[in-house]
DNA sequence: AATTTAACCAACCGCCGAGCG
DNA sequence: GCGCTCGGCGGTTGGTTAAAT
């Protein structure tokens, strides 16, 4: 199957098109319509081959290509769809309308692919880097939304691994996922409620090797927010530890581990039907999962679908998501910054529910 | 202000399959 | 069945711009 290369020949231009070419070629196109790509540079009076009059036709001058960045949901799109397709750029495109085959993949890999390794997700498997992550993270993350009282069994039973006085921080985010869930879908929640009862483990038995410093954070978390009447960030919040506090400072590891800490709005997302597409896919953009010892505020481990928790001060907040149409990746990175804002649920009560 | 580095993205390259004679 | 062309696709490059030093 012997092929020429279209652009081989002499004479034929290449590198960045001209206004003049742009105008040739749109206007050829508008009068015959596209098509027959090996005869219409020359029929359009341009010096370049059709393969190029092509790309530059499909990929920039066509009247219905959509301009500008990415909306939010069409990069929850992408995620969604990568992760279903793969590489097959032209199939995602095809679901993205006024989207480039080309635009996606140069969007693909210059942001969320980076993204996503950031947060320790492999970008072709969509899975979590075992190799990069902590284990107990990982656990939290995928059974949360699928089981959240099995999801803390998990994080707790991996917490006993750890030193006792190890105030494990997928703890509270599944603490507070519970308590989004108890909100949003009382019924699953007292279904999950049950499933833990049936349960073999005993809970309390493994909380308690955490509750004593999980109080005391809490107590903390009280005073800080009496004393500045203001929200206090995670991390300035377990900056503002004392030194003594819990066995984390001794190593180095571990006290990454906790100043990653991201509370609040890790609940299931709005969407409780067992499906977890739409909590992994934000997770994903949000930057959800086992990120450790990462201060990037393109990590959250927040589900930006699921505000029940925090109180955004974007003014692009709106119906519990960002406005799309109007985000710019800079104020989402300012709505996720926004998302660390510390806020304990009063109803975390529930964890004495479960002992 | 000048230089270096990083990020972005339009465009190119080469391979592939469909279709045709 | 073979050889060729065409259009499509995914990977990669390199020029431009922005940010950092």
């Amino acid at each position: 199957m012997g092929r020429t290369p279209c652009c081989d020949k002499n004479g034929l231009k290449k590198g960045p098109w001209t206004t003049e070419e742009d105008h040739k070629l749109t206007s050829y196109i508008q009068l015959h319509g596209p098509g027959n790509w090996r005869t219409l540079p020359k029929n359009a009076g341009l010096q370049r081959c059709g393969k190029s009059c092509r790309l530059r036709w499909t990929n920039y001058l066509r009247p219905d290509i959509k301009r500008g960045r990415f909306t939010f949901e069409e990069e929850e799109t992408i995620i969604q769809l990568h992760s279903i397709l793969g590489n097959k750029w032209s199939a995602i495109a095809a679901r993205l309308p006024g989207r480039t085959d080309n635009e996606i993949k140069n969007y693909w890999n210059t942001h969320i692919r980076k993204r996503l390794l950031r947060n320790g997700i492999d970008p072709v498997t969509h899975a979590p880097r075992l190799d990069l992550l902590d284990l107990s993270a990982i656990l939290g993350n995928a059974l949360c939304h699928v089981n959240p009282a099995a999801s803390l069994l998990a994080l707790l039973a991996a917490g006993t691994q750890s030193p006792p006085s190890l105030l494990n921080p997928e703890l509270l985010r599944i603490a507070a996922a519970l308590a989004s869930l108890k909100q949003e879908n009382p019924e699953l929640y007292h279904q999950q409620q049950q499933n833990l009862t049936d349960s073999q483990t005993t809970p309390s038995q493994l909380i308690q090797l955490q509750q004593a410093d999980l109080e005391r954070f809490l107590e903390l978390n009280n005073n800080n927010d009496n004393n500045s009447g203001s929200q206090v960030s995670g991390q300035d919040n377990f900056a503002s530890l004392p030194n003594d506090f819990g066995f984390w400072n001794t190593i180095p590891e571990l006290s990454e581990n906790c100043r990653s800490f991201q509370s609040c709005g890790a609940g299931l997302s709005g969407n409780n039907n067992g499906n977890g597409s739409d909590w992994y896919q934000s997770s994903l953009i949000s930057g959800g999962g086992g990120n450790i010892g990462n201060a990037d505020s393109s990590v959250i481990s927040t589900p930006l679908s699921s505000p029940a928790q925090v109180t955004p001060t974007s003014s692009n907040f709106v119906n519990g998501s960002l406005s799309a149409s109007t985000t710019t990746e800079d104020e989402r990175e300012s709505y996720c910054s926004s998302l660390l804002k510390f806020e304990i649920p009063e109803s975390l009560e529930l964890l004495d529910d479960f002992m």
